[in-house]
RNA sequence: GCCGGGUUGGCGGAAUGGUAGACGCGGCGCACUCAAAAUGCGCUGUCCGUGAGGGCGUGCGGGUUCGAGUCCCGCACCCGGCACCA
């Protein structure tokens, strides 16, 4: 117990640790200055002074993270996998002299926040400001150098104030596909007032704007043409520029459960239509919602695809998306088949190019044409009666629910080829197109089904049936022209082993559990939802995740006598808060009764819906909007309000969005030097988030056109989880591995399963967990070196002892364990100590700009071990190499002891602007290198060599081996590849 | 079906067309110790061999090359996205 007094234990790591970090805050050691405005360079620490004579001049560097939506849960160790990484790389940019903006923010308006909020009855503010505290202390003790100046959370007053400015600014805006923007682009979003102005001029044809957008046009416009614009009045007008804004209000179908008074993401839905909480009956409701016209922006969202940095699998998965929402609307003559003569019915596709394999479509139950079953043809085929049971609320027989598992399997390729007995449409194969009638079917809408795939580019086009297309949308560009880059190797290969390692150790049946905790739902939520073809070409991206609280609120209110037309509150009243509600759980309802409809809990706070203002009609009684702003506000703008967090009149300074966000000299199109998250953002929340940064482009409020201009998806930390005989999760840390590699629990086997790591699932490790046993440096390099950071793998707390072991080697290189003296020499490094010095330094270098984090802790850990062969035979440790060594791993990986151990050295101030050391390329030469002699390319021997000797001396050294006389005899040369110094391989 | 990735020891993973398995975990052995822990040292793909050494090895089958984990063609399987479905 007693020996090894100075040893550098969890104890010492912690008080190092807790210190270092209070200096930091003090010191503002991480502070990163703004051209202009409040954190403009202050310069007060003697640290700082040498940093602010370079700071503004020097070049930036923007670093930041997906911030995450903090849960009562509190983190395991898989959450700050990214933070470390991004931590790594702030710290590193900071020693190559670069301002490093890097900071976090909150994200409370969240889904999980809100059910937290809804479950405890409590309001969102109370919960999530815990929350954040809480997690603020755990990200804290790990030692991040965040700006925490420039610290935020959605829920601010101050960031609700601009989140719904920018909300406004949205509103305010159509999108003028024929206006020129910079950068050669057409098209550019423009002020509401300015196309009254041209609908009154006739400079806009308002049909063809709203055919090219896919707006439905109000029911008073409908039935006129653009020569009656001209001469139509103020008002209506407006109510047709209205119809333009980039932001508005459309009913979306939404999951509506009495049973627990709210409305379900698609994804707590059962099969059987029911509740996954609860297990109550599910309807299908129609619900107000705002939505935005990114299909206005879906060309400019594909192009600039090419002008950032982003991982080719995103990217891919963007034109995808926004590719899809290209469609057309196909009528189809009905005739013959009601007694209506006719009839037409329109469905959308996607592929109108295969419109003459089409063999049947699909009709909503609610569709018109159905409206009267006894006018139906007999011939059609009757369906059974499955899909229509959801809607009505009436559960289905299950058919899903394997056994053991406890949700629901994902959609995925083995779900899809299942053979579904209970569908009431049956397909056609792809030859048969016979002429057979469409079919009656139940579904969410209208669709031509199974269409046959033909290639048929251009031009009207008229099917054999007499299928007239009626528009057809420009196909999108080609989604696959992208060229591999950088990027393109590890892409989204996380799942792979696990899912393969599930298959093996537990069988198929579990192999789908939970990927993804938190923020994916709020993602697939969102992908879940499909579009329902009645919205035409926008449905796609105009559709958002339900939602009935905890959201910003959109500043509008409504004009009792005029409810249909939103009007927007002045700057000046913004923000626009939630009300104290006393109750914010849901009103509940008879779980049976489908006769009821979501209620938003705000609705119910009536003195605070009706509000008393003065907008220039003098005092009135306006009511206010109760449904939520789109779910992906906060989150799409946060990379401003980084930039300048204290800005109160203008949403971020010019000068100060230009320096962090502007364009780049490489040709980049500005935004976020580099950008860390997951990859279940790599649709919604992106896409979003360069949406709204384009229109604050078109409207002249940022210079960047994207927000992001590289973006890196890093793997999630998963971990094993064991069941017994009964399902039940045990403590996977108290399992034992068994000899014959099975696993057991207290002497009963268990069963093992690979994925997320939960509470639930009793294999989450606590961050604190680690800091208590290990320190935050010691889990920062175990993070770092556990694999290439955009891989997912297994966390081992056993393996977190070897990261340990090499930081306290390190620490020994320089303290005495006994006496805590120093063993640090001044005399000159011998010649190898200091060539494996530099080559480390040369490799890390390189690796550190790659992210390869994994490799760069090897390298050092090799360096480390060479050191401690040296301490061990002379005693001490030169400090020409402990110096670079501590400066280049330490700092940036583990930054708490090497701070302490640089102090210890003799130093004053922080490490963390100190220069990172460069390599003397003279010091990279070895006197001797290997060489490898081949013979028909299998390695036969080796011999040491000149690493400058030439071709001629190589080969005379070659063949005068002995050894290699002796592989060829009898055999003749017959041609001889020499790669000097390292190669040469003999054919014969 | 389409698009994008992937498949290397017991495990996590290394490897600009040039010594496959760096580094770490685990395992085995040794030193230190009364003992243990810690620490240090050595070994650790697999088969044959006392050894020197040799055979085989990066999912499978071909190809290009003096030389292929790496490049090309085909295949299998896995993962992600779209579609399909719920």
């Amino acid at each position: 117990m007693s020996e090894a007094p100075h040893r550098y234990t969890a104890t010492v790591a912690d008080e190092i640790e807790r210190r270092w970090q209070q200096r930091w805050d003090e010191d503002g050691t991480f502070r990163a200055d703004n051209p202009v405005g409040e954190l403009r360079g202050t310069a007060e620490s003697a640290s700082e002074a040498a940093t602010a004579a370079t700071s503004s001049a020097s070049e930036k560097m923007f670093i930041m993270d997906m911030f995450p939506y903090p849960s009562g849960a509190g983190l395991h160790v898989g959450h700050p996998l990214g933070y470390i990484a991004t931590d790594v790389v702030a710290r590193h940019q900071r020693m190559m002299g670069k301002n490093v903006l890097y900071t976090m923010g909150y994200d409370a308006f969240g889904l999980p926040a809100e059910q937290y909020a809804v479950q405890t009855g409590t309001h969102p503010r109370t919960t999530t400001e815990s929350n954040i505290a809480n997690m603020r202390r755990q990200l804290h003790r790990l030692g991040l150098s965040h700006d925490s100046r420039r610290s935020l959370a959605t829920t601010d007053p101050e960031f609700v104030k601009w989140t719904q400015w920018i909300f406004l600014r949205i509103f305010d805006s159509w999108y003028d596909p024929e206006a020129p923007n910079a950068d050669g682009i057409t098209g550019r979003a423009r002020p509401i007032a300015e196309l009254r102005e041209e609908l009154r001029s006739g400079a806009v044809d308002p049909y063809a704007l709203a055919d090219r957008q896919g707006i439905e046009l109000p029911a008073a416009w409908a039935d006129r043409s653009a020569d009656d614009v001209t001469g139509a009045s103020d008002a209506e007008i407006a109510e047709l520029a209205d119809s333009f804004r980039l932001t508005y209000i459309s009913e979306t179908p939404v999951n509506w459960c009495p049973g627990l008074g709210t409305v379900l993401a698609n994804e707590e839905v059962t099969a059987e239509g029911r509740s996954e909480r609860g297990n109550f009956p599910v309807f299908t409701r129609r619900l107000r919602q705002w939505n935005m016209r990114i299909t206005a922006y879906a060309d400019r969202l594909i192009d600039d695809l090419d002008r950032v940095d982003w991982p080719e699998s995103i990217r891919s998965m963007q034109r995808n998306w926004i590719g899809r929402s290209h469609g057309a609307q196909i009528t189809f003559p009905a005739t013959g088949l009601t007694s209506a003569p006719e009839a037409t019915f329109d469905v959308f596709t996607t592929r109108a190019d295969t419109l003459f394999g089409a063999t049947f479509c699909v009709l909503s139950p609610e569709h018109a044409l159905l409206s009267d079953p006894s006018a139906l043809p007999a011939s059609w085929p009757e369906g059974t009666a499955q899909s229509l049971d959801r809607r009505r609320g009436e559960p289905s027989r299950g058919r899903r629910g394997l056994p053991g598992s406890r949700r629901r399997p994902r959609r995925g390729r083995a779900h899809g080829r299942r053979p579904r007995e209970d569908r009431c449409v049956h397909r056609s194969d792809r030859d048969q197109s016979d002429g057979r009638p469409p079919a009656a079917g139940l579904h969410r809408g209208l669709r031509a089904d199974r269409l046959r795939h033909r290639r048929d580019h251009g031009g009207p086009r008229r099917g054999r049936a007499g299928l007239r297309v009626r528009r057809e949308v420009r196909p999108a560009g080609d989604p696959h022209r992208a060229p591999a880059r950088r990027f393109r190797r590890r892409g989204l290969d996380r799942g792979r082993r696990e899912d393969q390692l599930r298959e093996r150790r537990s069988g198929p049946q579990r192999a789908r559990q939970g990927r993804g905790e938190g923020p994916s739902h709020r993602a697939r939520a969102g992908t879940r939802l499909r579009p329902c073809p009645h919205h035409l070409p926008s449905a796609r991206l105009a559709l958002l995740p339900p939602a009935l609280l905890g959201r910003a609120l959109p500043p509008v209110v409504y004009d009792p006598e005029h409810p249909e037309v939103p009007i927007p509150l002045p700057t000046s009243m913004l923000p626009v808060d939630l009300p104290e509600v006393e109750d914010f759980s849901p009103r509940t309802f008879d779980p049976l009764d489908a006769d009821t409809e979501p209620q938003t809990p705000l609705s119910r706070a009536q003195d605070w819906v009706e509000v008393e203002l003065d907008l220039g009609e003098g005092p009135k009684t306006y009511l206010r909007e109760t449904n939520t702003m789109p779910q992906w506000a906060g989150s799409s703008w946060y990379h401003l309000r980084y930039i300048d967090p204290t800005e109160d009149d203008v949403l971020v300074r010019p000068e100060n969005e230009k320096y962090w966000l502007g364009a780049r000299e490489d040709g980049g199109v500005g935004g976020v030097d580099l950008y860390v998250g997951g990859v279940e953002h790599a649709v919604l929340h992106l896409l979003y988030a360069r949406f709204w940064h384009k229109v604050l482009f078109d409207r002249g409020d940022v210079s960047s056109q994207e927000p992001f201009h590289r973006l890196f998806n890093q793997g999630y930390i998963q971990a094993y989880a064991y069941t017994d005989a009964r399902g039940v999760y045990v403590p996977a840390e108290e399992v034992v591995a068994e000899a014959d590699g099975t696993f057991t629990y207290q002497g009963e086997p268990v069963t093992q399963e690979y994925g997320k790591m939960g509470k639930s699932l009793k294999n989450a490790v606590a961050p604190d967990d680690m800091y208590e046993e290990y320190g935050a440096d010691t889990l920062r390099v175990y993070e770092m070196s556990m694999g290439p950071l955009d891989l997912s793998r297994p966390w081992e707390t056993r393996a977190v002892v070897g990261s340990q072991r090499f930081l306290q080697r390190l620490w020994r290189l320089v303290v005495d364990e006994e006496t805590g003296e120093l063993n640090v020499s001044d005399e000159p490094a011998a010649l190898d100590i200091q060539q494996a010095t530099h080559r480390t330094i040369d490799g890390v270098t390189r690796d550190m700009e790659r992210m390869h984090f994994n490799t760069a802790i090897a390298k050092l850990i090799e360096l480390v071990n060479h050191l401690t062969k040296h301490l061990i035979a002379t005693g001490s440790t030169p400090r020409e190499a402990v110096e670079p060594l501590l400066l280049l791993m330490v700092s940036p990986l583990a930054p708490h002891v090497a701070e302490e151990l640089w102090a210890r050295l003799g130093h004053t101030g922080s490490i963390s602007r100190i220069a990172f050391p460069a390599a003397d390329p003279e010091l990279l030469k070895a006197e001797r290198v290997t060489c490898v002699i081949q013979i028909k390319g299998k390695v036969r021997h080796r011999i040491e060599v000149d690493p400058e000797i030439s071709e001629t001396d190589l080969e005379a050294a070659v063949m005068a081996e002995e050894r290699v006389q002796e592989l060829l005899e009898g055999q003749t040369v017959r041609k001889l590849i020499i790669r000097a110094p390292k190669i040469v391989n003999i054919v014969v």
